[in-house]
DNA sequence: CTGTTAGCGCGTTCAA
DNA sequence: TTGAACGCGCTAACAG
């Protein structure tokens, strides 16, 4: 592979011409210009990052961590984080932490060796002391849908809130009063922003307040079966059901039919924060909120590097829309 | 950030010496080995990758080239390919190429000069020029999925005879006969085997060989739809629909339901290459051939860094299962 | 077993 | 505008 000496010498210039040429920095002669980029082309001449980097001190990597990249809302944020990134100049790498806080931690040490310039971040847990280093060797860092207590960061998410109040108007309009709300674990602040904001919106929508009709579940499929199961074993019997998350509504929809059978579970409506394209083959149509996954995952990088450039960033809240699938 | 020089002055030794209990090479003694250790974590010292990458011209990073993370096969696979890659001591960098050969030219070059130890690549049409210049300069690469003429690497993918076998004998088993087969461009090499497959092993199952019942789409939900249509409307009455891919399968679904109504579709059995959680969902339940995306990825990280490493590999096939959901 | 030193490939400073 | 030279941080080769 030949370096930027090779080139210099068969464009016949010194190697910091070519090295100026090269970077697009400075002047330089259009007659040395074109030598050098002639010699380049026939050398098939791709620079090397590494050393590049050794002497700028600058990567352009970025390093993504999420939860599970199997997840459809990270797979989403990935791809258009990734093609982002791409866009403006950088790659990224990318870390699954499946919900391992130690595992967290050995990627950012991988991250931090690897020099990346800024990270992306959706925390699992509470602030680990390897994120603490990083932040104090003060590496760039936005957050994605998960706030982090003690880390000031700027945060790109969705707005739960909002989310919720176009649920809640969707149940209002198809008459529902008993709805079953399925939530995940409160220690999740989006967890938590969907369970209050349903909470507090719910008697202005005309909602039974009874809270034998609210559970919750770990924000998988499982618990959330569980959940519901304990809903309906309290006797309640709702004609719609809101579930706070992609596999909880498929928990939910598991528990519906395992105890009132597939005929009586079809009689109730299901609603889903986040969205799958499959729920329209479900009995009855599943509605569901559309969160941005992709908005979020751009607007992380964009606010990233701006970070890394030195402008001032700030947090962002992505609106979510309805997908209405309701048959009538 | 302190650099191993800070850690070998704190330490009282050579430079050399830190950096030989750094990275675990040659011997050292026990008192310098604890002091470098000792000041290392001191100073929180963090080795820096691109230093090290450039002196050894090894970065340790391999690149993933696919089509579309958020494909759930796809996310899969980098998942386990990620975080194989990690247990292995590697990063891996993310490329979607979205179908779009000039991207993934542009991703590759980017590959290049991040100087990634080995590439990680899901084709998506031809060999393509830069990817020529790679292979030329010698980086290992192995294929994932499908193969790709004029490039001798090995490849690790879905054993889609045995796959399809195991579809057959399914709807043998549940008695179909006019069974309609939507495919997927015959360019790519899993339709066209999965295509072949089934063609040839549907006369010994029991299955009409009409080929009106035979239609293929573009590997995505609308064109498989257009498909499942065409099928209909050459007046075919299939009483089985086999999706050779997951939207496909999705599209097919749509089809029925649109020339068919929901009442008779959900007359027609449905079974899909390809699987998802949400198939439980649909009237009838939808069963499936499950690809061990996880395995494809794992394999093929463990091949690449064999390959890396100098020891032979060779293509792998791996076997699918079938997750039966048929009701009786 | 340890210290010293060269140089990986590049960007950039200093003179000219 | 250009050439020469330095050094980013590290590993490896060599001498002791």
């Amino acid at each position: 592979m030949s370096t930027i000496k090779d080139v210099a010498e068969r464009a016949g210039v010194a190697l910091g011409t070519a090295s100026r040429v090269l970077s697009g920095s400075a002047q330089t002669s259009p007659e040395s210009r074109a030598a050098v980029l002639a010699a380049a082309a026939e050398l098939n001449y791709v620079r090397n990052g590494t050393a590049r980097a050794l002497r700028r001190s600058r990567t352009e990597v970025l390093g993504l961590l999420v939860s599970d990249i199997r997840n459809p809302f990270f797979s989403e944020l990935a791809h258009a984080a990734e093609s982002e990134a791409m866009r403006r100049g950088y790659a990224v790498l990318l870390a699954n932490a499946n919900e391992d806080a130690a595992q967290a931690d050995e990627y950012l040490r991988i991250f931090a060796t690897q020099r990346i310039d800024g990270l992306l971040l959706s925390p699992q847990g509470p602030i680990s002391p390897q994120l603490e280093s990083l932040v104090a060797s003060r590496l760039p860092v936005v957050l994605l849908n998960r706030s982090l207590d003690g880390l000031d960061a700027p945060l790109f998410s969705t707005d739960n809130a909002q989310g919720v109040a176009l649920v809640l108007d969707w149940l209002q309009g198809r008459g529902h009063t008993e709805v079953a709300f399925i939530g995940g674990p409160t220690a999740f602040s989006t967890a938590a922003e969907r369970r209050v904001a349903y909470l507090a919106g719910r008697g202005s929508h005309g909602i039974s307040m009874d809270d034998r009709l609210i559970d919750e579940g770990d924000f998988l499929a499982d618990g959330a079966e569980a959940a519901m199961l304990r809903v309906l074993d309290r006797g309640k019997r709702p004609t719609a059901v809101f579930g706070v998350n992609e596999p909880t509504t498929l928990g939910a929809v598991r528990g519906l039919r395992r105890r009132l059978g597939a005929v009586e579970a079809a009689r109730v409506e299901v609603i889903s924060f986040d969205d799958v394209d499959w729920f329209e083959l479900a009995t009855p149509p599943i509605s569901a909120v559309r969160i941005g996954a992709a908005e979020i995952g751009r607007l992380g990088v964009a606010g990233l590097i701006d970070l890394i450039e030195g402008r001032p960033v700030s947090s962002r809240r992505v609106a979510t829309s309805l997908v209405d699938r309701a048959l009538s």
